[in-house]
DNA sequence: TCAAGAATTCCGATATCCTGAATTTATCTC
DNA sequence: GAGATAAATTCAGGATATCGGAATTCTTGA
């Protein structure tokens, strides 16, 4: 709690609470006064920033004086940055998996404690998962792809990671610390991760780490599936190829350094929060 | 220019303005004093304002003393494209039309006086577009699919769409505006643009518009292919397969009002920047 | 049609933000 | 490897833009 996040901030940092204010809300818009209210700020406050946003084109009034997100905000991110560069690098081989299995498929990054949906492909079959739409987090360790870029983690973040998210993870019906370690170490001698005990019923997947240059993770590719589409027979075919995308990848990446933004700042802010 | 952009505006926009420079900038980063020239403040404001960004997890610190886009910027925006929900009900006609055609295929959707590429499935044949990558946008008219989506506006709308485009179409290498108006009505009473006669030597397309409920064009579907592979055996396959597509797409997007943004404030609010 | 609620505008007080200078840190050159 | 240069960061005072309450206009629902 260095920086209180419940009082007083710059009023930049109100404008960026309002934005994600926004981002949660209904894609339809939301109204003025929530939006006050979500953010905390007074209502001619909250109209202020709104009109100077919608000037620059990061927010927009849609029909019944709705505010939400407007597509240059999309269209900065899209183009260019460190994340897209890995996104963009990614889809090719997102595809390709996509179209031989005919599974979902998700691209995961590491973002502090958290696992991201940074891309996903669909399937012809239904899924559920923790990660859910691009954009989506969830705990590291809690999932396939997640689980397999914790494993892969340096020592000490590793146990960073674990102590701060043991709580998380049992909050979401994850079962104790020990099978979280012993799942971690099987993780990482075998280099892929797969949730048939699932913690969704009927749903079943195979994760594997992208490695940077020093083996550490950085990201994650990952099959979303039905139980029974992952028998003996398949999960092996599955597995190498999951495995063989992963790696190009990982070659395209050599030239990136994808910042993990780690151990500067980020574990004092998200754990001070 | 009735809000001037040159001059003083609020510190809330600079800090916009700011996420831009970074945007556009290089994907490694930006160094302080760059991102303080190039947004015109002082290099302790451009600071300070850096300072809020990352601490809402908005910009991040490279290595290097970098500065560029974080995370959370991403996932922000991956929501805010979701306006419509229309990227995420396209992918799937996407993914079809380039398995079929084995092409490259384009979701576009208007933007005010642009059009704005939301999605693209890449094909096996390597493509020179106007529209480019995700994100990337293009004035109304010129392309496939963004003379398609003009093509289809109402009258009004259309017609100040090319009063303002006129100039910049011409900047474009865009022939004159007796023959944009010619192919516009063209392809309103064909229901599909094909650019054969390519202000891109070799390239070829097909485009046709997504219409909402009451006939208005809110996005096109198109296909970018190299001239030699749209003869005349193929064209009506594809064109017949394209309107297929859109014409699915368009019952799905139904209950959805997607919001022109136009006759309120935008065509002054663009015009006058 | 009326009424209640929401959105927008206005205005004064004040807290916040900006500019300039100083200090620390990094980078470059030899 | 060490000095010098340039950038990054911090600090403080003064000006200004920001904030919130109240009034007005507009919309929504009865």
């Amino acid at each position: 709690m260095t920086t209180a996040d419940t009082d007083s901030a710059s009023s930049l940092r109100r404008a960026l609470k309002l934005l994600r204010v926004l981002a949660d809300g209904d894609p339809e818009g939301l109204r003025l006064k929530d939006i006050a209210e979500a953010t905390g700020c007074s209502q001619p406050t909250a109209h202020r920033m709104l009109q100077d946003l919608a000037a620059e084109g990061f927010a927009e009034q849609a029909a019944g004086k709705r505010y939400r997100l407007a597509l240059d905000f999309y269209v900065l991110a899209a183009r260019a940055g460190q994340a897209s560069g890995l996104r963009e690098a990614a889809r090719p081989a997102l595809l390709r998996l996509s179209a031989t299995l005919s599974d979902t498929i998700f691209l995961l990054v590491r973002n502090g404690f958290d696992a991201v949906c940074l891309d996903r492909v669909e399937g012809p079959f239904p899924i559920r998962s923790f990660t859910g739409d691009i954009g989506g987090k969830v705990p590291l360790g809690l999932g396939q792809g997640s689980l397999a870029m914790l494993a892969n983690l340096p020592e000490d973040e590793q146990e960073a990671v674990i102590r701060f998210n043991i709580p998380r993870l049992l909050d979401r019906g994850f079962l104790d610390e020990a099978s979280l370690r012993s799942a971690l170490a099987q993780a990482r001698t075998r280099g892929w991760v797969n949730t048939s005990t699932g913690l969704i019923p009927g749903m079943a997947g195979v994760g594997v780490p992208v490695l940077d240059a020093q083996g550490r993770a950085v990201a994650a590719l990952s099959v979303g599936t039905l139980a029974e589409r992952l028998n003996a027979d398949r999960l092996p075919h599955v597995v190498k190829i999951l495995q063989s995308e992963a790696q190009a990848l990982a070659g395209k990446l050599n030239p990136f350094d994808v910042a993990l933004r780690y151990p500067s700042r980020s574990l004092s802010t998200i754990g001070g929060s």
